[in-house]
DNA sequence: CCGAATTGATATTTAATGGATATGATTCGG
DNA sequence: CCGAATCATATCCATTAAATATCAATTCGG
């Protein structure tokens, strides 16, 4: 059995009569009638009484008409949604976020943007550390990770730089240069206890971080390492040191907290930074590249 | 697009070789190849990567294999189904009842024999006056249905004869007849006040009783008539009368009522009969027909 | 009530196409 | 680096779907 048989026996029925059903299908009668009668054959079931002039759905061919009706739509429907798919309409997206890059405001603005432009797609999140986001997405566990560094040694991932920020100094309130207008100097504050943040194995903010203060000829002392930024800005609003965040971060206070602009070219930008596989990304994937490209550029 | 795609395309999505899935499907290598890029031109979409000596599902095809599955497994299952609907295994049964009928211990024992040999097949029954019953299965709108007449003036139908009982009389326990251990004549019950059961434009037993009296040259003392014959007995019970009703009756009893064999001949046998189609009655009705048949001559 | 018209079935021919055979290109293991 | 294995391409053949011609049966209008 074939779909062919499928819809001729539907037209067939639908139209109670073999001669204008073969109109509609754009055929001639004898042919038509063959194939219907093979398919009864291969059944071994009469699914029409011929009576008269007329060909008419016996009890077996009306429940047969459901289930072809049923079988047909299933083919459509697989047709359908495998072109979908590839226009970049339809599928799944297993994107990853480092703790930080899931507080800039423009990640869900991304993805806001992205459903309503493809509805049809499912998204699903998972937080992780910067290492593992970027080995899951080289191994195809994700489509693609936000992280805050560029660049990776692994030569099969690609990226987007979606936004670059300053860093900022994170200081208590009541800190000394917490009431200063101007912005702060980096050995200023080499001096202060230092709240940092990094994750087991991070190859994340915070090795950037320390990275260009070394090469500054800077050695911060850090008296405290938490897993994630808000820890540290809490601590920081505790009293228990300065810190170093992206100014997205201004977001969070609570008046215990006050951000300082460090002074022009201390610290290199901190970008937010989209990854994905350089080979072979789907349609759909390439499609959030888009709209991040757009969504980010627009800003 | 036909199953035959499907088939081979699930073929060499499962064994992840073409050269293997042709062996699998009976044929040779290259036409597999051709048919499985064919399916791919129609669809416009790639459905494997063909790396080195090996043809992968990409995410696309996965999608399609999935839907594939689905749509074979449809069209099976519609074969299936109409196979079994013609070998008369599954589909459904409008079946009627007269309210005698149904209080018949017959009946239900059928049914459940039929829903034990075919459990596949679903039931539907209904309970109306004898005559709606004889044009419902006349008009299609009932496969068939239990009644207690034999015969009719359709001529599209036919019955059969399932079991055939004694009328016997019902009368309150404190009857003048109640304690008499022969059985009673017609005769002596025709100056008693009787209660029949009856249903308007009915067609029933009580017509039946009726003619067999009156060509036997009585003419009953009917004062009372009811819809149903447990109402009847019920009047009995309470001292309204006597009544003449089918022997399988006797189970209704409260202690009020007792039941009198008549004289043997003096009304003829009333036959529990099943009423269906002459003409094309489905495999699953002569299946019914059958059981019924076989479970009533057993008895 | 008859004949024209319509419809489904059958017989035969034609055309399309699915499948087989032969062969080439590429890859991979020994 | 060679031979085995695998997928792709080219060509040929066989099957079969579809077209054409015709028949038989039924309906319906005059």
């Amino acid at each position: 059995m074939e779909l062919r048989h499928l819809r001729y026996f539907i037209a067939v029925a639908e139209d109670g009569s073999v001669t204008r059903a073969a109109r509609r299908l754009n055929m001639e009668q004898p042919p038509l009638s063959q194939q219907i009668r093979k398919l009864e054959t291969e059944l071994g079931v009469r699914l029409f009484d011929r009576v008269a002039k007329r060909v008419v759905l016996n009890a077996a061919g009306r429940q047969f008409l459901e289930d072809a009706r049923h079988t047909l739509d299933a083919a459509a429907a697989a047709i359908e949604r495998v072109r979908r798919f590839d226009r970049g309409e339809q599928g799944h997206i297993a994107c990853g976020f480092t703790s930080s890059a899931s507080l800039h405001h423009l990640a869900p603005k991304l993805i806001r943007a992205f459903r309503h432009a493809y509805p049809l797609a499912t998204f699903e999140v998972e937080e992780r550390e910067t290492f593992e986001l970027l080995s899951g997405v080289d191994q195809r566990r994700l489509d693609m990770a936000f992280v805050r560094t560029v660049g990776s040694d692994l030569p099969a991932l690609d990226n987007l730089v979606l936004h670059e920020e300053m860093i900022v100094a994170a200081l208590p309130s009541d800190h000394r240069l917490a009431r200063s207008a101007s912005p702060v100097s980096l050995s200023s504050l080499m001096r202060e206890p230092m709240v940092l943040y990094r994750r087991p194995d991070g190859f994340g903010i915070f090795e950037v971080l320390m990275d260009a203060l070394r090469r500054g000829g800077f050695e911060p002392q850090v008296t405290e390492q938490v897993p994630r930024i808000i820890t540290a800005i809490n601590l920081v609003a505790a009293g228990q040191g300065i810190s170093l965040v992206p100014e997205s971060m201004r977001a969070l206070h609570n008046g215990s907290v006050v951000y300082r602009k460090l002074v022009a070219g201390a610290l290199p930008p901190m970008p937010l930074t989209l990854v994905f596989r350089r080979d072979n990304p789907s349609a759909l994937v390439r499609n959030f590249i888009d709209v991040a490209r757009k969504t980010s550029h627009s800003i």
